[in-house]
DNA sequence: CTAGGCACGACTTGCGGATA
DNA sequence: TATCCGCAAGTCGTGCCTAG
């Protein structure tokens, strides 16, 4: 058995394999594979990583795959223009993702791939903020946490400049999706307005006729609603 | 300088529990 | 419910030391 039990060889180490269906911005897969040079040189590559068990002594390869697994499925999955890391919605919304998911796809246990992202969060490549909704004085909700990836993860690896330009590129592709659900959203209220004038112009308005339509004029916008 | 032995301690699994 | 923390027992990578 190599490493601790986790079927970990240091000379073959495993790394984060993207689902092959998704495709992702190229700074995303290079900034993966810019990572990847911390297994073999941790201190030249991220040397706040490899001071996050708090020793002099170099991080083990074994913590070093895992915290290169998890680190590359947050940038897999990172949104470039708030740098969070989630899943966008059809609803424009975002879905941050759970410490089962990041494991799951980082090929890790849940408490290795947790361990992995507090040091991610000791070097300060990520931050976390949890959230929680409380439902009675004992009883509380979890969410999936929100992290985010440090700008300072893509100045280490000489991609600031990168960065920013396929931020904004980013912002604008969102900005023009944006767009196109509000004018989804306009038409199908418009449609109903149509509607309505002309049930009023056609039939007698009666007050129920004009209610019902109100009625349903609601009940689109409350399906929309995200 | 290099290879091998050894001690240390970083890290693993697996569990339970606390917190928000 | 998601996340984090602590503990125990065990594994084995890392770095130091020494012999050749």
């Amino acid at each position: 058995m190599q490493g601790n039990n986790c079927g970990h060889d240091p000379d073959k180490p495993r790394w984060f394999e993207p689902p092959k269906q998704h495709t992702r911005p190229k700074i995303i897969s290079k900034a993966i594979a810019e990572i990847r040079r911390y297994y073999r040189a941790p201190v030249a590559t991220i040397p706040s990583l490899n001071l996050a068990n708090g020793s002099e002594r170099q991080q083990r390869s074994e913590r070093r795959e895992a915290c290169l697994a998890v680190l590359s499925c947050l940038l897999h999955y990172l949104d470039l223009v708030s740098l969070r890391v989630g899943i966008p919605q059809n609803d424009t919304s975002f879905q941050g993702i759970s410490m089962p998911f990041i494991a799951e796809k980082s090929g890790l246990s849940l408490r290795r791939a947790e361990r992995a992202a507090a040091d991610l969060v000791r070097a300060g490549l990520i931050t976390v903020h949890p959230l929680c909704q409380k439902l009675t004085d004992t009883a509380y909700k979890g969410y999936a946490a929100i992290r985010t990836i440090s700008a300072k993860l893509f100045a280490l690896l000489g991609m600031s400049a990168r960065l920013r330009h396929e931020r904004e590129r980013a912002t604008a592709r969102q900005r023009k999706r944006n767009r196109k659900h509000e004018q989804k959203q306009a038409a199908k209220i418009s449609l109903v307005a149509d509607m309505i004038a002309n049930q009023a112009n056609i039939f007698d308005p009666t007050e129920s006729a004009a209610m019902s339509a109100i009625r349903k004029l609601k009940s689109i916008l409350s399906d929309s609603d995200p």
